[in-house]
RNA sequence: GACUUUGUAGCUCACCUGGUUAGAGCGCCAGUUUGUGGCACUGGAGGCAGUGGGUUCAAGUCCCAUCAUAGUCCCCA
C-alpha cells in the first residue's frame, strides 16, 4: 500500500458523480415543494463566532463543536502556563473564536437577531447546508452530513403545521415513497401525561424515556424511567397510557378525559384538534390525496431541546433507516440572543437518510443518473478540428456532448470511454466522413451504424 | 468519554494451528483486431502485509504500543 495515500477525515464523505446525480434528485425536489409553500432561500456561513453556538446545545452537545484554531500565532495572548491554569474549556475560547456550525437553527436564529428590522414577519426560509458534529460516527450518522430546514418565524398560526404536513407528503410522493407515517404529538400533550400520573417534577426524562421506546421496548423504557427517579405509581399509571391504541378521535376522545384537570394537556388537545380540522378543510380542494399518512402518536417524544408545541417525525416503512424528517414547534427562537417572544415552527429532512431509503426501496429514477450522450471523436488533426463546429451546435441544440479531447492512434481507446461512461452515441469522423460532408453515427448499444449529413446532426439526435 | 471490529495489489478479499521467491477475482496496460467499444483469449505492470517495537532459528500469522477504520453505548439527524 503506498505509505502516502491520502485519506478523509473520519466521519466524512465524498459524494462521487453517480451519488451526486441522486442527491440533487432528491435536492431538487425538496427545493420545488419548499419553494411553492413560499418559503425563502437562505444560506449562513460554513463557521459562526464560537461564542454564538456554545450553550445551545447543552454540555454534550458544547463538546462536539469543531472549534477552529485562530490564525496566526493563537498562543501569543495565553500566559505561559495557560494549559494548567485556565483548564481545556476556558483556554479553547481564547485559542478558537469560531467554530463550524451544528445545525441551521441557532444560525438562523442568529440571522432573524441581526435581521430583524428589516425582515418581514412571519418569515419563511429554507436552508440546505452541511452542519458539522464532533462525535463518534456511527451507522448513518457522520461529523458532516447535510440538513434541509424549513422555518416559519413570527406566527403561532396551526396553519404551518398544517402546511408542514402537506409539504412531507408533497415531497416523499414526488419521490414516489408510498408507505410512511407522519407521527405528530404534542408537548403540551406530554406534559398533560406528566401531569396526570403526578410526575411533572419529572417531564424531561420521561420525555427522554419514552422518546425510546420504539428502540428499546416498552418494558426497558419502565425500567429506565425507574432509574431515573419516576415513582413506581406514575410509572404504573404511564403504562396504560402509552399502551393506548386506537385512531386519531379516539385518542383525542381519551385523551380528553385524562386532562380533565390539567390545562396544559387541554391546550395540546386544542391544537391537535386545530390542525385535524385544517387538513379537513385543505381536503375540500379536487385531487387532495386521500390519505396524510398522519399517525398521532403519544410516544413521540423528540428528545429534550426546545420544542414546546406540536412535534414531527416521518418514518418509512420497510427500511432500516430510523427517521428521515422531524421538526417541531418553539415558543422562543431567539430568546437566547436577548429578542424574547419570537415563535416559530419547522422541520427538516435528513437527506442522508432518505438516499438510504430510496436506493433501499430502488426508487431513483434511471434518469437521475444521466450524463453525457453524445462523444465525437476525431481520427485525425483535419478531422478533429471538423468536429469543433458540430461540437459546439450540438451543445446549444441541447444535447450533452464531449469531443474525446485528443487524438489517438488507435480509436479503441476513445470508443472504451464512450463505453465506460455509458455514453449512448459516437459520433465518428475521418477522411472518409470529412471528404462528403458526414459523421458516422454509432448506437452503443446496439450496435448499429450509419452515416449522417454534418448539417443534420442536430435534427437526428432530436428523434432519439 | 467507554467498548468492539478491521487494516495484505488501484478495488473486493484469500493465505488453515508462525516455515522457501505472499495469491485470486475485478480493474489497469499491451496484443489477437494498422478507422470501431462491450464479449473471448494471450501476455504484462503493480505488495517492504498501516506504522514502530518485541518474542522466535523463522512473523502477514503470536505479544505490546501507536495511527487509521467503522460499528455499539451515551447523545443525536
Amino acid at each position: 500500500m503506498n505509505k502516502n495515500q491520502p485519506t478523509r477525515p473520519d466521519g466524512t464523505r465524498d459524494f462521487s458523480p453517480e451519488v451526486m446525480a441522486k442527491r440533487n434528485y432528491i435536492l431538487q425536489t425538496i427545493r420545488a415543494v419548499y419553494q411553492r409553500y413560499g418559503f425563502l432561500p437562505l444560506e449562513t456561513p460554513a463557521m459562526e463566532n464560537l461564542d454564538v453556538l456554545t450553550g445551545k446545545y447543552g454540555d454534550e452537545g458544547d463538546q462536539l463543536i469543531f472549534k477552529i484554531l485562530n490564525s496566526g500565532d493563537f498562543l501569543k495572548d495565553l500566559p505561559a502556563d495557560a494549559v494548567t491554569s485556565m483548564g481545556s474549556k476556558k483556554m479553547a475560547s481564547k485559542i478558537a473564536g469560531k467554530a463550524l456550525r451544528y445545525d441551521l437553527t441557532v444560525p438562523f436564529a442568529r440571522y432573524v437577531v441581526m435581521n430583524r428590522g428589516t425582515l418581514t414577519f412571519p418569515f419563511k426560509r429554507y436552508q440546505i447546508q452541511p452542519v458539522w458534529r464532533g462525535d463518534r460516527p456511527q451507522k448513518g450518522r457522520y461529523r458532516e452530513f447535510y440538513q434541509c430546514d424549513a422555518d416559519v418565524v413570527g406566527t403561532d398560526s396551526l396553519l404551518c403545521e398544517a402546511e408542514i404536513i402537506l409539504m412531507i407528503n408533497e415531497v416523499l410522493g414526488k419521490l414516489g415513497v408510498q408507505n410512511f407515517q407522519v407521527k405528530i404529538n404534542h408537548r403540551q400533550i406530554l406534559n398533560g401525561i406528566a401531569e396526570a400520573i403526578g410526575a411533572m417534577d419529572k417531564f424531561s426524562d420521561i420525555c427522554v424515556g419514552i422518546d425510546k421506546l420504539d428502540k428499546i421496548g416498552l418494558d426497558k423504557v419502565m425500567q429506565e424511567l425507574a432509574d431515573r427517579g419516576v415513582s413506581g405509581e406514575s410509572i404504573a399509571q404511564l403504562k396504560p397510557i402509552l399502551a393506548f391504541e386506537g385512531n386519531l378521535q379516539e385518542k383525542l376522545t381519551y385523551l380528553t378525559t385524562l386532562f380533565e384537570n390539567s390545562p396544559n394537556g387541554q391546550k395540546g388537545l386544542a391544537d391537535m384538534r386545530a390542525i385535524t380540522q385544517m387538513l379537513n378543510s385543505f381536503a375540500q380542494a379536487k385531487d387532495f390525496p386521500t390519505d396524510l399518512h398522519i399517525d398521532f402518536d403519544l410516544t413521540l417524544a423528540r428528545g429534550l431541546s426546545y420544542y414546546t408545541g406540536a412535534i414531527f417525525e416521518v418514518k418509512v416503512e420497510g427500511v432500516q433507516v430510523g427517521s428521515i424528517s422531524g421538526g417541531g414547534r418553539y415558543d422562543d427562537l431567539t430568546g437566547a440572543f436577548g429578542v424574547p417572544d419570537l415563535p416559530g415552527v419547522g422541520f427538516s429532512f435528513g437527506i442522508d437518510r432518505l438516499y438510504d431509503a430510496l436506493e433501499e426501496l430502488n426508487l431513483f429514477p434511471a434518469e437521475a443518473t444521466v450524463a453525457t450522450q453524445i462523444l465525437m471523436i476525431g481520427f485525425d488533426e483535419a478531422s478533429f478540428a471538423y468536429c469543433l463546429p458540430y461540437l459546439y451546435e450540438l451543445r446549444q441544440a441541447g444535447f450533452a456532448t464531449e469531443l474525446y479531447p485528443t487524438v489517438e492512434k488507435k480509436i479503441k481507446k476513445p470508443m472504451s470511454y464512450a463505453n465506460n461512461r455509458g455514453i449512448p452515441f459516437a459520433v465518428l469522423a475521418g477522411s472518409d466522413e470529412m471528404q462528403v460532408g458526414e459523421f458516422s453515427v454509432k448506437n452503443m448499444l446496439s450496435g448499429e451504424q450509419q452515416r449522417v449529413k454534418a448539417g443534420e446532426l442536430k435534427t437526428f439526435f432530436a428523434t432519439k
